[in-house]
RNA sequence: UCCCCUGUAGCUCAGUCGGUAGAGCAAGUGGCUGUUAACCACUGGGUCGUAGGUUCGAGUCCUACCGGGGGAGCCA
């Protein structure tokens, strides 16, 4: 393999002959001379290409060497004597791989809005934001991995198609290979028993359930993986299809939950800074001035730990006033989160121990009987960016609150056997990918920072 | 799903009181011995989202629909 961009803008400008690959950026041309940047990807970077005009073969591309088009320079890597860059190659030859016409080829040497770069989501990662946002992408990805498997994680691959029709979560896409323009029916109803499964499907919501059941086996796990919700939101937070983090541990209680909650994110914030800093210093530039050290800050302090019953009390005191007005076992509102957040304390912030009334039924019931060992964390900017709790490890405590959701505990047979048998205090949260993303980029819209977005009325892609 | 804003040149936008279309960038041509947001000059470029309506006359006012954005809710 030919060397990378990023690879040859490392290397000393020493004269050596070497194949350079890429897009055309931007080309300069001035009297004798001209200039083109060229990129692959690898780095933000562009390597700049000198172009003697008197070269023999210029005139036969000339024409042909536009910004979008692919080409292989092959010329002496040499020590620069321009501002901006350390070395450059002056060509000996250039090979035109792919033409892009300058009447259709849609980008151009300018600023390009993210509105009209979503309507060309197959051209947009040759732009310097979503090539940076793609590279970021990848090693938070990577970084995720790292820092479960540096602690023993076992990653596991929970099921996309589920059964279970009632985690709660949020709205499902339904999966079934029934003829659509004409359902069987048994009494007026959707006969399931004859669709693929035997019974009604759907695309999963959380990995949480079956997490669990493996963190019951194997003391810590985590998924990493697609996650659906139906819901008909339309927002630059959420996604019809989006990727979610979820750990989980056995014998570990609330505060242990916390603890590894907050030293995750700042591990990938810290992994970020570190490996994408060409990346990162582009974010800061030219897409939300101060993320880096708003990062720098974040993974070097300590989070606000409160319960729900001080938050309450905060914003009650603050008497700023509000769209929705405060009272104890309300929901937190938007409105509320970034009070809490931008105003109040300024850093993130883990909200414990809700009412159990705004909270799902497998939070384990504090001994008040009103509050449940639940934990959320707050960030500037987007609010919520985790949730997780300590899980209910009593069978009955579980089974009643079941109920009093108004579920059918049949649904959770398998999922109450955990508790049937060596139930164990355990405790896990979830944690949306994409919002990780912009919180970590300072991209406005969760719709740029996933290759292709999913959401209602979304699929040209 | 609700509220608000918006749709005019390839892109980003201006367009006053209703009187027949503008700028910047991009592109093209020419100029400039090394540029890097290149620079200077000139040129071309429009079914004003769609369909109705009001009017002598609609980019402008009204209605509906479609697209985009922001906020809320739901949530990650």
């Amino acid at each position: 393999m030919k060397a990378t961009i990023k690879e040859i803008l490392g290397m000393q400008g020493d004269g050596r002959v070497i194949p350079a690959e890429g897009w055309v950026r931007t080309r300069r041309d001035s009297k004798g001379v001209t200039f083109l940047e060229i990129n692959d990807g690898s780095t933000i970077k562009n390597l700049q290409v000198v172009i003697d005009q008197g070269f023999g073969g210029f005139d036969a591309v000339t024409a042909n060497l536009t910004t979008g088009s692919s080409v292989v320079v092959t010329g002496k890597l040499i020590a620069s004597p321009g501002q901006g860059q350390a070395v450059e190659i002056a060509a000996e030859s250039i090979e035109i791989l792919g033409t892009a016409p300058v009447d259709e080829f849609p980008l151009q040497k300018k600023k390009h809005s993210f509105e009209f770069l979503r309507e060309i989501a197959h051209i947009r990662p040759r732009t310097n934001s979503f090539g940076a946002v793609a590279r970021v992408r990848n090693a938070m990805s990577f970084a995720i991995h790292s820092f479960f498997q540096e602690r023993g994680f076992i990653y596991v691959h929970t099921p996309i198609i589920t059964g279970s029709d009632a985690e709660g979560a949020g709205e499902m896409f339904q999966v079934t290979t029934l003829p659509l323009e004409k359902v069987p029916l048994v009494e007026g109803r959707v006969d399931f028993g004859q669709d693929f499964f035997g019974k009604k499907a759907s695309l999963t919501v959380s990995g949480q359930l079956e997490g669990e059941t493996y963190a019951c086996a194997l003391k810590n796990i985590y998924t990493f993986g697609p996650t659906f919700r139906a819901e008909n939101s339309n927002t630059s937070r959420h996604l019809a299809e989006f990727w979610m983090i979820e750990p989980e541990m056995a014998f570990c209680d609330i505060t242990g939950n916390m603890d590894i909650a907050e030293d995750f994110l700042k591990y990938i914030f810290a992994y970020v800074l570190e490996k994408c800093p060409d990346d990162m210093d582009f974010f800061d530039s030219r897409i939300s001035k101060g993320v880096i050290d708003n990062l720098r800050q974040i993974a070097g302090s300590s989070f606000k730990r409160i319960s729900y019953t001080e938050a309450v009390d905060q914003l009650q005191k603050s008497k700023a006033s509000f769209e929705f007005p405060v009272s104890w076992g309300i929901d937190l509102q938007s409105e509320h989160e970034k009070f809490l957040t931008e105003q109040i304390y300024r850093q993130p912030v883990i909200i414990t121990d809700y009412p159990k009334q705004i909270k799902a039924f497998y939070m384990k019931l504090n001994d008040d009987n009103d509050t449940v060992r639940a934990m959320d964390i707050l960030v500037p900017r987007l609010g919520e960016i985790v949730g997780g709790s300590e899980r209910e490890a009593d069978y009955d405590r579980l089974k009643n609150r079941i109920v009093e959701c108004g579920l059918n505990p049949d649904d959770y047979w398998w999922y109450l056997d955990l508790r049937r048998y060596g139930s164990v205090p355990h405790s896990g949260f979830g944690l949306g990918f994409e919002r990780l993303i912009q919180f970590v980029t300072g991209m406005q819209n969760i719709r740029d920072v996933i290759p292709y977005p999913r959401a209602v009325n979304t699929l040209e892609f």
